[in-house]
DNA sequence: ATGTTTCCCTGCTTGC
DNA sequence: TGCAAGCAGGGAAACA
């Protein structure tokens, strides 16, 4: 289920295996994931050389002159660099054989998605894809601050956990991130968005970035070198304070954690902490 | 416009 | 042991 980290992480660990390669071909295996592939990712793509691989909230973006592929792991999805012939596994949708510096470093952009939540698109030069409009600032940039959740939650009645996760107001905070950030800041996810304070909205964004942040430099550490079976780092669950430990002591006052759906997703906090 | 619900899909877990 | 049901999850789309 990559999050943020695990997306910038992927990104990182891509970048050196395919910037500067050029796709020799395009291997579809099914002609949709969770939209249909469209024809420029076969017809576009073969020949362009990739300039760059760059991350907008949780897309990932593979620049060429004529465009870019635009991708979404989804929940289940992972890229790894593999050897040409490396034998497919279940769930191998698509493959970009690259070209190497010679015959025997052949080697293939491989997107695995079981459960095909992932996407794969392209933005020609020039044009915005629509799904990258209209989404909110990157949590790690300067545009993201306490003062600009604050500004933009005046007079929304939503519980707090599901303005933080509407990608319109900021992107990338996904359930588990959400909930530690919430757990950290001492803020009920429960809260009208338009009722918490400059101040504590001031603790979230911190808390919001530290522990992004956090969860980037392991996943650098983890992820040494990406040609390698197992290409999507983990969750590091023994660091989680409250996501997934509904019932469990709270780590800081003991009681129990409570768990519930807002917004039809699986939420624990502490009513003792979290007000 | 904002808030809420539904839906996509498969693998894992739980219950009978 | 096997099977069915339930759950998880990002986020667009539909709906109120």
């Amino acid at each position: 289920m990559p999050e943020l980290p695990e997306v910038e992480t992927t990104r990182a660990g891509l970048a050196p295996h395919v910037e500067g390669r050029r796709v020799r071909a395009v291997t579809l295996r099914r002609p949709d994931l969770r939209w249909p592939i469209p024809p420029e990712i076969s017809a576009t793509l073969p020949g362009q050389r990739i300039d760059a691989v760059r991350r907008r909230a949780k897309y990932l973006l593979l620049d060429t002159a004529a465009g870019s592929a635009l991708l979404h792991l989804g929940m289940s999805g992972s890229l790894r660099v593999l050897p040409a012939d490396t034998p497919l596994r279940d769930h191998d949708h698509v493959d970009l054989v690259l070209d190497g510096g010679g015959p025997d470093s052949k080697r293939v952009l491989r997107f695995n998605d079981p459960r095909r939540f992932g996407c794969l698109l392209w933005q020609p030069t020039g044009e915005t894809h629509a799904l990258l409009r209209g989404l909110g600032p990157e949590p790690l940039s300067d545009d993201f601050d306490g003062d600009y959740l604050f500004a933009r939650s005046r007079g929304r009645s939503a519980p707090v956990k599901a303005f933080l996760m509407d990608q319109r107001i900021v992107v990338g905070v996904g359930n588990i991130y959400v909930a530690e950030a919430l757990f950290a800041a001492g803020v009920s996810p429960l809260r009208a968005a338009g009722k918490v304070s400059r101040e504590r909205y001031a603790a979230l964004a911190a808390e919001i970035r530290r522990i992004l942040g956090h969860a980037i430099a392991r996943g650098g550490t983890t992820l040494r070198d990406f040609i390698s079976p197992d290409g999507a780092p983990g969750y590091f669950e023994q660091e989680l304070s409250a996501y997934g430990r509904g019932g469990e002591p709270c780590p800081r006052c003991g009681r129990p954690l409570k768990q519930a759906a807002i917004a039809q997703r699986a939420t624990v906090w502490c009513g003792g902490c979290q007000r």
